[in-house]
DNA sequence: CAACTATTTAAAAAGCTTTTTATCTCAAGT
DNA sequence: ACTTGAGATAAAAAGCTTTTTAAATAGTTG
């Protein structure tokens, strides 16, 4: 398609503009090996530049918290580890070096190349700062739940791509649920175009 | 019969083959005699061999368990208990003996011999490993009780022998009601020929 | 007269435990 | 007043608990 009517199209359809900031990627790991948990938390309970907590009567997994990049892990006896809190995919592979590292330090033994899958990611954004009327949008929207004295968002359930939207009177939202960045943006301008249609923005 | 006419009559209606294993056998039992439950608990709290509980404010009898064989009992002031655990009548009866025998060290007197009577066996099983369509046998099974929600088995109560089922997806089960072993086959036999008329089984 | 207290046992699905993160409202405690 | 925490959302990991069924026993409570 020639640039000119691409143009065209554009100012015939101008891109609702927002906003979309990741704020959290969620990825489970597979070491293909066993971990000894106990000699794990053991030594490196002493490592002033690690979180290690350890409770298998209460949680199977060993925390491991780390500060380059700051990233926090669920590891298992099993090899698997699950990672949070990195603010993107590229920082979940780096997470994994740094983890692998701290694990071989305690007697694991890694050959394969670790199994990397970002299964959660959690975006805040905003559409164009435009307040929204959520009993207006609570009211037309399919699989939308308000109910502001439990929650002050309104919880939407979008199908496709198949992601979980909490929407606030401010016009803020968080996205999650979402398996690639991709997915993030359409599921927000899916919801931006429906608002529209449903005439949910207060201007 | 002769022998003939028994196998052609075998082959003309297959045994359907299944699996029993017997994992529990309900007995009470009557010394004809009483008990000082008090006495009781504080002569064998000491022996490390036991495991003894008496809280009356919570339940009457006392609790008693041994581990050969490995069988729990509820001891009551009146003379009766009520064996659990056992995998065999046999086991019951074992049991019986060695209970009988701690309570004569704790000053109870026993001269009649012990009344058994098995009140329930429960048993596990298969049907020839053949996984089941538990909704459809929900439908034409009566007095059938199918909420996967609530309990994933579906709940069979059947009337001769008086017995109850529990049929899971995966082809196993348990039957449970049973006073005998023969009723446990029974039972299972006819569930199992009634699942096969109703086409139950996915083959 | 039920229903609860307690004991045992199998089956399998679902729910809980923990970690992270933004969002906003209301409550409690400093 | 001001901060903190819980309320809701998704996702994975793995281990535990709950759910259901039957039966006897014998106390208490509704």
């Amino acid at each position: 398609m020639p640039q000119y009517i691409k143009d065209r199209w554009d100012k015939m359809t101008p891109k609702l503009d927002y906003g979309i900031v990741i704020q959290n990627v969620v990825a489970s790991i597979n070491l293909f090996t066993t971990i000894d948990l106990v000699t794990a938390y053991q030594t490196l309970i002493d490592d002033d530049d690690l979180f290690v907590s350890y409770n298998p009567e209460t949680f199977p997994g060993l925390i491991l918290k780390i500060k380059k990049p700051k990233i926090s892990s669920l590891v298992f006896s099993s090899g698997k580890l699950v990672l949070t809190g990195a603010k993107s995919t590229e920082m979940v592979h780096e997470g994994v070096v740094q983890m692998t590292k701290i694990l071989r330090t305690v007697g694991t033994k890694i050959d394969e190349d670790p199994e990397i899958i970002v299964q959660n990611i959690v975006a805040s954004g905003h559409f164009n700062h435009r307040t929204i009327n959520l009993e207006l949008a609570a009211l037309w929207l399919e699989h939308s739940m308000y109910e502001p004295e439990q929650f002050p968002g309104l919880i939407y359930r979008l199908a496709e791509p198949k992601t979980v939207l909490l929407l606030f009177q401010s016009g803020n939202l968080v996205c999650t649920g979402a398996k690639t960045e991709s997915q993030v943006r359409q599921a927000v301008e899916n919801t931006y175009n429906t608002l529209d249609e449903i005439n949910a923005f207060d201007f």
